[in-house]
DNA sequence: ACAAAAGTGTTCGGGATACACCCATGC
DNA sequence: GCATGGGTGTATCCCGAACACTTTTGT
């Protein structure tokens, strides 16, 4: 694939953006459409890095093109360079279409990033094709080490995530506690008990009530709660 | 400097070896013989990755060549590849001597390693320099971008220390629990109370107390513990 | 009145923290 | 007998986990 622009040709970064729908964790992948050659699998969003072009920016570079977003957090996950990461045939024939000098191992440094799925509206021009979102519980066979790359971050995520209190540029400014123990529970896939979760957040002292109630809901609103003034909603 | 094995010219790995030595922890510098150039920074082991090689093995490799060790924790840290981290005139000048185009962008990729100082012995024709430990607290201004590297080492190494019981590796086979006790403060870099300390590690049955004490010592002489066997002493 | 989700308290066990004195040994 | 580190117990607080019923609203 000719490109005008200069790359490192054996640097990469692979993004694995995860989007909450207010219900479930998925991940972005990209499927490529059907040159005629039996290239079927699906893969992560990614790019080679350009010359002169830091890591942090190509990675941002890459979420930016697919979705026009800009600062999410976006944090460096892992790197893989194993010479061998690439050696099955349909990952051989793909490099020999896209790339220049397709026998180089490249090293592909990956981020993860989490998104609000409504956010995100997909440049259907940034890729030689389809993004879509894949649930985080059934992800298929992907091309190259994606699979891997992406172990590798949802458990960076989850040990993140545990750590520093992200994730609540993913609900709406006011919320409910149901919201916001959904998202718990997608991140971290575990299920968890309503009132024992209620007395956890209160404790965090991160949200505060509002005295707005859920509209057109068919049952009992639920009070809205909103972030503290003053608590930064980026993890660090 | 010529180098007859091939490399990939923007690819390295740099190891930030800490060092126990039953008291404090430190880092093991190379510092360069002066040349006349007044290059005289101190800065990491590290070394460009080689055609075929992965990236644990580059770094396995350094410290091997270092201080013929093996199987020690090696853990990858982060990449470091901004454009702009190079952009000393000491740091230029070094690598106008020692690489064949200093002006590439060389990507790094950083790993931490955790030994006994007593085991250390390293071998003084690994290096164009000298190798020395320096202690954490004390560490002066490095070439490059190596004390940012140090400092997102340390800071994963007690993110590491703390969830996944390693650094057993760090005593001898028969330690006595005070031993043990100033490992953890060298480590997380806190003074801890010796009855809790005691009571925690017996709550987590990775040691058990041998019948051995500790002899020579022109005191009580300490009752000595070892790890139980079947627990790994490597952490995940 | 019924369906659907909201909201709420108590008990138990275990771990974290704070704190001070006697013990065994070598010299 | 004295200096040096070794070794021990108790009380408090907070947190995590387990667990079931009443309330409010829309239809």
């Amino acid at each position: 694939m000719p490109n005008s622009i200069e790359v490192n040709s054996n640097l990469s970064v692979d993004c694995v953006i995860f989007g909450f729908d207010g219900e479930r964790l998925n991940v972005l992948l990209i499927e490529e459409k059907d040159i005629g050659q039996g290239l079927l699998r699906k893969r992560l969003p990614g790019d080679l890095i350009h010359k002169g072009e830091g890591l942090d920016e190509a990675a941002n570079r890459v979420l930016f093109e697919l979705a026009s977003l800009k600062n999410v957090l976006l944090k460096q996950c892992h790197t893989f360079g194993d010479p061998h990461r690439v050696n099955d045939e349909k990952d051989k024939k793909w490099l020999e279409i896209y790339r220049n000098n397709p026998e180089e191992r490249v090293v592909t440094v990956s981020y993860y990033a989490l998104v609000k799925m409504a956010n995100f509206v997909p440049n259907p021009a940034s890729f030689a094709g389809e993004a879509l979102w894949q649930n985080i519980q059934d992800i298929p066979e992907l091309a190259f080490d994606h699979n891997e790359i992406v172990e590798v971050a949802l458990w960076k995520l989850q040990r993140h995530f545990e750590l520093s209190k992200i994730g609540y540029e993913l609900l709406p400014s006011k919320f409910t506690l149901n919201q916001l123990q959904q998202l718990h529970e997608a991140i971290t896939q575990e299920e968890l008990d309503k009132r024992n979760f209620r007395k956890k957040i209160v404790r965090e002292k991160i949200i505060e009530a509002t005295d707005e109630k859920q509209e057109g809901v068919l049952h009992k609103p639920a009070r809205l709660y909103r972030i503290k003034p003053g608590q930064s909603a980026l993890g660090n």
